[in-house]
Parts: C-alpha cells; structure tokens; sequence
DNA sequence: ATAAAACTTGACCAAATGGTCAGATCAGTT
DNA sequence: AACTGATCTGACCATTTGGTCAAGTTTTAT
C-alpha cells in the first residue's frame, strides 16, 4: 500500500513526450487561474487540445497532473535562492536574490500563482513535498545570512523574516496582479512598471541592511 | 435587468438576524480555507448548523453569501488604512498602518485569506466593489505620503509601491500562514512570533524611510 | 505489407453539487 | 385559542464533474 504511481519503465515515446508537455503547460494555465477544485480536467483537455479520455491516457487522474506539475516546476521555483552563494558579497547577493525573484514574477506569474493558489489553502496536496525541500534550502540560507549578519557585514534582522519580506513584496507582483493592475494601472509585464519595481525593492532591501 | 437583489424592506426578525450572522460567520470560515469554488453550500450549513433548504431560504445563492460577505468585511478591512492621517507624524502615522496590519494578519486572518484567494484569482467576484473604493481610498494616502515626502519628512520612494509592500509583507502572515508556520515552527497567532514580526516590520520601514 | 503497440475518442456512469418545492412546524399577535 | 406569517426540512431535480470502457485509428518495428 502506498505505491502512488506505477510509472511504465519503458522510454518515453515522441508523441507521449509531446503530449504530457502539452497537458501540464494547459494545467498549468488553468490550475494558476482557478486553483486545484476550481479548475476541471474539461478545461484542461480543451486548453490542451485534446479529448479527455485521451488526457486520461497520460495522466491517471486530476490530482497525478498537479502533483506532476507541482513538483516538476518546483526546482525552478527554488532556484532563484539556490544561486545564493555564501562565497559572493554579502549585499550582492541579497539584492541579486531579489531581482532574480522580480523578473520570476515578471516571467513566471502562473508558477506563482500555482504556488500561491495551492499554499493559501493550507498547503492540503503539497504540504509533504515543501515540507523536506523549502525547509532545509531556507534554513541552509538563513544560516549564512545570519553569519554574515554576525561578522558585521550587514546590518542584523532575522534572516528568516528577511526571507519572508523578499518573497511576499516580489511575489505579490504576480500573485495580486490584478490589483497591482487596478491601482497602477498597468502590471509588473510593463517595462517602466517592471524597473521602477525592482529599483523600489532594491533600494528597500538596501536601506534595510547596508552597514 | 440589473436589480440584483430584491431586499424586503422589512424590518429583519431577530431569528432572521441570528442566521444570517451564523451563515456569514461559517461562509467566512469555509471560503477562506477553499476559495469559492472549492467551497459547498453543504459545508458552510453544515458549518452553520442548519438545512441547505434553510440557508437558501435566507441567501438566495452561494454568489449571494460570498458578495454579502466581501462587501460586509469590506469596511473594516480597510478600516487601517482609513486611519492614516496627514495631521499625524509622518512616519509614526505609517508605523502605526504597519502595525494594524499585522495585528489584522494575527486577529484576522479568514478575512485576510478571504480577500487574497479572491485577488488572486483575478478577482472575478469582486472587481466592481474593489475597484472603486480601494482605488480612491489607496490614491489619497498615496497622495498623502507623497506630500510628506516633498515635505522632506520622509525619504522619497513611490508611495503606491510603499502601500503594497506593506500589504505584501504584513499579509503574508495570513495568507501563507501554513509556510510560515512550516518554516518558523509556530504561526503569527504565537505571541512571541507576532512581537517577532511587528519588531522586523516596524524596523524595515523605518529604515526604508526615516530621513 | 503487416502485426503489435501506442494512441484516440464517443458514449457512458456514478457521485457531487447548486438549487427548488410542497408541506410541516414554530413564533408572535390578537 | 386561533390565526398568520416566518421558519424549516425531506425529497427531489438538472447539471456538472471525475473517471471508465470498448472500439476505433495511427505509429512503429519487422
């Protein structure tokens, strides 16, 4: 009990590669959009272009398309704090993690969404695959920001919180678009808009923790 | 076309007051945990303690809660940024929205997720409501904010984009309540946690803008 | 060319869901 | 007590939805 997916051992076929990246790039599209119950495997198969039965064929069910998605985007989604290096200077490194998660919401604002859809509600279907993952990238990372911290390099808050306020101001360009949207008139997809966000958050960041 | 809803202008009964308050209180404790696709008319009577025939008989739809429900919270959602006032010290007067917000995010947070999982899904319920009033009410404090910082007695940033940072990082408490608590071990709801909190925010905006 | 394997789909099913309705019960007024 | 309007519910209905299946069609390897 407990063999969640029996994947077929043989290579991938042309068409069977194909297909899987059509459906999740169609999930993708409509699970940011609605979120897990909102979203129906009819709006995929037609956002996928193909019948449901046939999407079926590649994906056992509702929940093997978003668990597939989830944790195929989840790599790239870390990334950004993954490219932290504890060897670069201490500052640098902090704003280049900021842009780097602007221009996400900037290029990736469905991934964010997906996230976000699925972590407001409780994290119900992903909890298990952020709970190992996240955990120990964010620890491993506040540590060296706290060391940093600790040798006079930047001025001292708690890292964790740090991390926190870089995730919610960058991500709330993708995730809130439609406000941002409605208030600016304009989203994070236009090029003023995007460089006045990044100098926004870089300043703010850097009044924060500049010595 | 276009009369929405048809109020009897009765006087409401005292059951009739009673219910719909039990109604509104478990919508809000059932839409904010699955957004409003995700959610029931089953679950929010069951949650009520009443038949489905029942609370139809005081909402005449599940859209009827949710509208009544986002338009009654609506008020006192804002009620924060209300309270900022160009007669204050500038940034005390900021401080202070920081420090409601947070405590909203702690007190409130079915509310906070109600919102958040509306917005981001392009708030398709309620842009009509949002549209007018958050923009008229976000526009003045901008305003406001802005002359503070032609004033000198602040360091000039976009006003706008200084709003949604403290929504963004004040929210995200609520909102990502469930991550927050897998990082940190314990939620905003945790005294400690929330003076934790409070005490990062209020120092990232005084540095942001203490001249 | 042909057979096996891979792929595709119309038709279908059971469960869930939003909502209705006729009639029963309850509360307030006289 | 009796009447009236308000409140309440079991039974029901139509639609939506996740998922299956048998029977076709296309690809691939030989």
């Amino acid at each position: 009990m407990g063999t969640a997916k029996v994947e077929k051992p043989q290579r991938k076929t042309r068409i069977q590669r194909a297909n899987e990246q059509k459906i999740l790039e169609a999930a993708l599209e409509v699970f940011s959009q609605h979120g897990f119950r909102g979203s129906t495997i009819d709006q995929i198969s037609e956002e996928a272009g193909m019948s449901k039965p046939n999407l079926l064929y590649y994906f056992k069910s509702k929940q093997d398309i978003h668990e597939t998605l989830l944790s195929r985007l989840l790599d790239s989604w870390l990334a950004p704090m993954r490219a932290l290096s504890k060897d670069g200077d201490p500052l640098e490194e902090i704003l280049n993690y900021v842009r780097l998660k602007v221009e996400m919401s900037r290029d990736f604002p469905r991934e964010s969404r997906l996230f976000a859809n699925e972590i407001i509600q409780g994290a119900p279907r992903i909890k298990p695959i952020l709970e190992g993952e996240i955990n120990d990238l964010l620890n491993e990372k506040a540590a060296i920001i706290g060391n940093w911290m600790e040798e006079g390099k930047l001025k001292k808050v708690d890292p964790k919180h740090l991390i926190f306020s870089i995730w919610a101001t960058t991500q709330h360009y993708a995730d809130f678009e439609e406000q941002v949207r409605m208030v600016l008139g304009r989203g994070i997809d236009d090029p003023v808009e995007f460089e006045n966000t990044k100098a926004f958050l870089v300043n703010m960041f850097t009044s924060m923790l500049k010595i």
